[in-house]
DNA sequence: ATTTTCTCTGCAAGCGTTTGCATCACACAT
DNA sequence: ATGTGTGATGCAAACGCTTGCAGAGAAAAT
């Protein structure tokens, strides 16, 4: 009938007060070896390592961000898990946190924009000691927010034109122009995008991209070749089908991204169009699975693991000098030439 | 030269203390209205909740859960985010946490044994009121540190024969024979297998299907056929060259997963081997991405998400009743037949 | 009218840390 | 010998919350 007590789950835990019981000094002592490593002799470290060690003593981490230290613990904000390339950011981040002993507090937004009580949670509570933001879209009075409480945090993949932030991301522009550019190179006239989304940084730039590389090389803009996306797999779908369904329409298409770039290629197929003899497509990314596709496509890569790692970076230190100036820091992008483009038919025979 | 104080951060906070001054109770009434929820007068209970609101106060877990209350946090131990699979099932295990008011704490072990601290502090820091094990296999010793300690946790897709543990898991073997016997019904006789790992009990219960739906079927089985794998896609291309290289190669191959069917895909591509004309593909799991694939992929779903849905509510039960007997959960899995498999050459004509 | 019971509230003791301040011993310069 | 500085240590006060215990009324039972 009767049923343990609430606090069941509390025992067997070693506290610093053990450690120091069983090495002789004082718990103080134990705290500063642990955190600190100051004003403390040579000699009596190693006891109390030694100790430690032997008791499998771990820190507690409620107790000790509590108290004013460190959590080692590290937010990441995202919008969901349901997107190739936000995973590989995400594993990035998790890999370098890791190997800094840090842990990983996921808050994903989920598309709603009510889900910011996520966000303000995660600065309140007080629990993690960094946000690495990897969402699209910040509101700018959370960012206020953050400043105004010094509290450590990076913008990931966003172009912070304000340079008041820490903030990383990607050659946008530059990588889109590539790719209209080989495009181009290989003989193509029509050639048809699939924006992301017109909300975004990425999405902008790399229709500008885009739009340069057609302006470069003297080729008039088709506001009809310009189809609006959202980074997802089914507008790619429907874009590549609303493109190749045109009156004349192009011989190829840059996709804002992979995941609208398997749209495109998915909605060839169906319309019995070869890929890369009557259509080539490109993307943008390279997440793991466009190497997997058939043809293999052609797309522009972001080291995207490497943008969190070097994240995480950014915010460490971020958080080790609270009041450092922030920084920015652009990653290049790269044409990887896969079997999804080729001339344009006319020009092959 | 002089740097801000070390307690910078804490200002701003809105605590307990604030609220129970504002609306005239003490803190420990606030405390009450604000978890525990009972013996609580009703107006005291809403004028409570309007200053907590009006103020904006939101709890601070570490205090919270030193305490000894709830943290509302749920560690997720996964091996890494370089599976699709892994994918999915956190995506569901993520959606319910949110919708439940949790936060989700991810601690990946990155494959490497000694990353057991990982879980270790999972437990011994406190922070996680429960823990949902991803990952494929966790040593016996600890699961027994997690009984003693009555630490409420979840074995997701782990056949727990002992039924000792809370766990769910799919129809592993059924679906393995489901996908044997679709390939059979087509008429195919020459049917190779790249196995998941074989210390996985989901890799040996699909090997396990695969061999009891040829028997069914009078079948011999031959071992030249069956391809060790490990669930990753290198694996199924590697493994896919092989199998189509023998003398009389499989008309058919069931991959224990999906990556490795796309793994087969590939190989089939390079060697000029058609899919479905020359080579029917089966895989497992059904990740978003079989169905981008060319063709799309014939594969047994399971419902990932669902499972990790459902393990979050099997966890949280079980965080309620700390002295509940465990449950076992099998979900169905279910064969969803698309381009990739279809019948042999020689039945065609 | 008195006791018992019950509901509500407050007090204070922790939870396991970090850290400012005080203390102490010792060495060094005076 | 006395003073001064310095490195090493301990004490105690937070950090913000939960909860056992006790007390105060009010309602119910005697």
């Amino acid at each position: 009938m009767d049923h343990s007590s609430p606090h069941t789950r509390k025992k067997n835990a070693v506290t610093i007060i053990d450690v120091a019981r069983e090495s002789g000094v004082s718990y103080s002592t134990v705290s500063r070896v642990l955190s600190g490593f100051e004003y403390v002799s040579d000699d009596t470290r190693e006891r109390v390592l030694a100790v430690a060690k032997r008791l499998g003593y771990v820190a507690n981490l409620q107790a000790r961000s509590l108290a004013g230290g460190r959590s080692n613990v590290v937010g990441v904000l995202v919008p969901g898990l349901d997107n190739g390339y936000i995973i590989e950011v995400t594993r990035g981040i998790d890999e370098e946190l890791n190997r800094q002993g840090y842990s990983l507090m996921l808050y994903t937004t989920h598309q709603q924009h009510g889900k910011e009580t996520q966000f303000v949670s995660a600065i309140a509570n007080g629990l993690c000691d960094g946000l690495l933001l990897v969402v699209p879209v910040v509101p700018d009075d959370y960012l206020d927010v953050l400043q105004q409480r010094k509290f450590p945090y990076v913008l990931v993949d966003q172009a912070d034109s304000t340079r008041r932030h820490n903030s990383i991301c990607s050659t946008n522009w530059q990588g889109a122009y590539d790719a209209t550019q080989h495009l181009i190179n290989l003989g193509h006239r029509q050639i048809g995008i699939i924006t992301g989304r017109m909300d975004l940084s990425s999405g902008i730039e790399r229709l500008e991209g885009y739009k340069s590389a057609l302006a470069t090389h003297d080729i008039a803009l088709d506001e009809r070749l310009i189809y609006p996306g959202d980074f997802f797999q089914p507008t790619g779908y429907t874009g590549g089908h609303h493109l190749l369904g045109l009156p004349t329409p192009p011989t190829a298409i840059f996709a804002g991204n992979d995941l609208m770039a398997f749209g495109v290629l998915q909605a060839a197929g169906e319309r019995g169009v070869r890929v890369p003899d009557d259509l080539s497509v490109v993307g943008f990314d390279d997440i793991p699975y466009s190497v997997m596709m058939h043809p293999r496509l052609t797309t522009v890569r972001q080291l995207l693991d490497e943008m969190g790692r070097v994240a995480v970076q950014m915010l460490l230190k971020h958080i080790e000098q609270p009041e450092s100036t922030p920084h920015h820091i652009t990653l290049d992008t790269q044409l990887i030439v896969r079997e999804s483009s080729a001339p344009p038919r006319h020009l092959k025979k």
